[in-house]
DNA sequence: CCCCACCAGTTGTATATACAATTATAGACA
DNA sequence: TGTCTATAATTGTATATACAACTGGTGGGG
């Protein structure tokens, strides 16, 4: 199946329309969405048709379903570990989110005290800046604040943002072997601020991520979230 | 659908007859399995059952669909990195579900020749010997077969495994230096199915650990999962 | 008040059928 | 020999239909 946007096949159209009734919460976490025969009803199809879009959306994790009771949106109970590095804009894409970003800006720079033992270089090495907005359906989510060794990514500079990130091109040039996570609570800066459109009391959950490669540090980047608007999720099931 | 395995549900059938045909190579990875027309005919069922069986098997990653060419066996061709230790205990309760076990055994052993190998120690050393099935939701998930060199803990059957499990145990002992996995997919033995609560025909992961700490190699443990229940995430492409 | 049977509504599995789209191959023609 | 077209084979989407199984509510009877 070649996906042409303006042109879905009828069960997407049921999907989409059930994920978009979730997220403006006509369909809170809990609630039974209406029935197959329903659904057919409404979208003119067969119940068949109507089955196959719930049928993905169960697979998918965002409804569960009950014989002789209905099909129910899960809920969200608890959160994963945070033990891999997954594309933001990978994603916000599986929420069937529109991911975007903004590319704030793309430096040369030398490596200062802090940096050097941060990135594990010389003080004065030469590294590349990234600073990156990430958005989902136009909202800031994440304000990606990276550095990355010049000497192993010489091109970083060069790379058009707008149709990659950051860390899908770094993990393309690198296949990763360690991964180290720090995660805290913090207020977020007034710059900050400004990027993620968040009041001075908003409180943001900070990730520190440096990754290596063959045993060579590439990156180290600080990922900052508004906390009202990101949390790691995982499987739910709903309670009736 | 409530699973008896006597009565499966003609798709099913089909997807076992698949899974089979992949495992003892007769569909080897990146082959081309029959046609849903073909499979249709051969468990004289609607070719709409053939599609849902092999379907399913797509979403599970073991095939890869092109349209007009046919269904491919994936072809495996990395495995994400197992880099940690990680308590299975901490896992499932991170899963907010609750985790339970259950002591099959705890027993001294001399080691025989293949044991003495395998833990490092000379044959005719004294070794532990424990079995215990990890549960989650009181639904065996994993069975742990682990020996334990008895010189570096002594104490080891002393220990309540009802509150803790080995692995915490040990590694609240010893940090690890160096970690050993080997990983492969087995059938399992008649005391694993019933340990497990799983048919002779389900595929199962074996993961093969030992652990060493300040170059002393402390245990060996052979751990077995229901392949429908857990997974290593793994990237998969087909090549024709 | 409790129990049971019946019913309505729902999901679960399956079928025969139809048309669309893609791919590779073979044959015809220049 | 190269190009184009037709065909065969395959997957992709959809339909109307049927029966099975499950759940909860209601009504009737004891």
């Amino acid at each position: 199946m070649k996906e042409n946007p303006a042109i879905r096949p009828r069960f997407q159209v049921i999907k989409d329309f059930i994920c978009l009734a979730i997220r403006d919460r006509t369909y809170p976490a809990g609630a039974c969405i209406p029935a197959e025969n329903e659904l057919a009803k409404k979208f003119s199809v067969s119940r068949m048709t109507a089955n196959r879009a719930i049928k993905e959306l169960v697979a998918e994790g965002l409804l569960v379903r009950h014989q002789g009771l209905g099909t129910f949106v899960t809920k969200i109970q608890a959160e994963s570990p945070l033990l891999e590095v997954r594309n933001i804009a990978d994603e916000i894409r599986e929420r069937h989110h529109v991911y975007s970003n903004e590319l704030v800006g793309l430096n040369n720079v030398r490596a200062d005290e802090d940096l050097a033992g941060r990135l594990g270089v010389g003080v004065g090495a030469p590294t590349f800046h990234s600073l990156i907005v990430h958005k989902e359906n136009g909202r800031p989510v994440q304000l990606e604040d990276r550095f990355v060794n010049a000497a192993l990514v010489p091109d970083y500079n060069q790379q058009d943002f707008s149709q990659t990130t950051p860390n899908q091109y770094l993990s393309e040039l690198f296949p990763l072997s360690e991964i180290e996570h720090i995660v805290e609570a913090v207020l977020s800066t007034e710059e900050e601020q400004h990027h993620l459109k968040i009041s001075a009391t908003s409180p943001c959950l900070l990730v520190n991520r440096r990754t290596w490669s063959a045993d060579r540090l590439i990156s180290c980047a600080r990922l900052i979230h508004p906390g009202n608007l990101y949390r790691l999720s995982s499987r739910s099931t709903v309670s009736r």
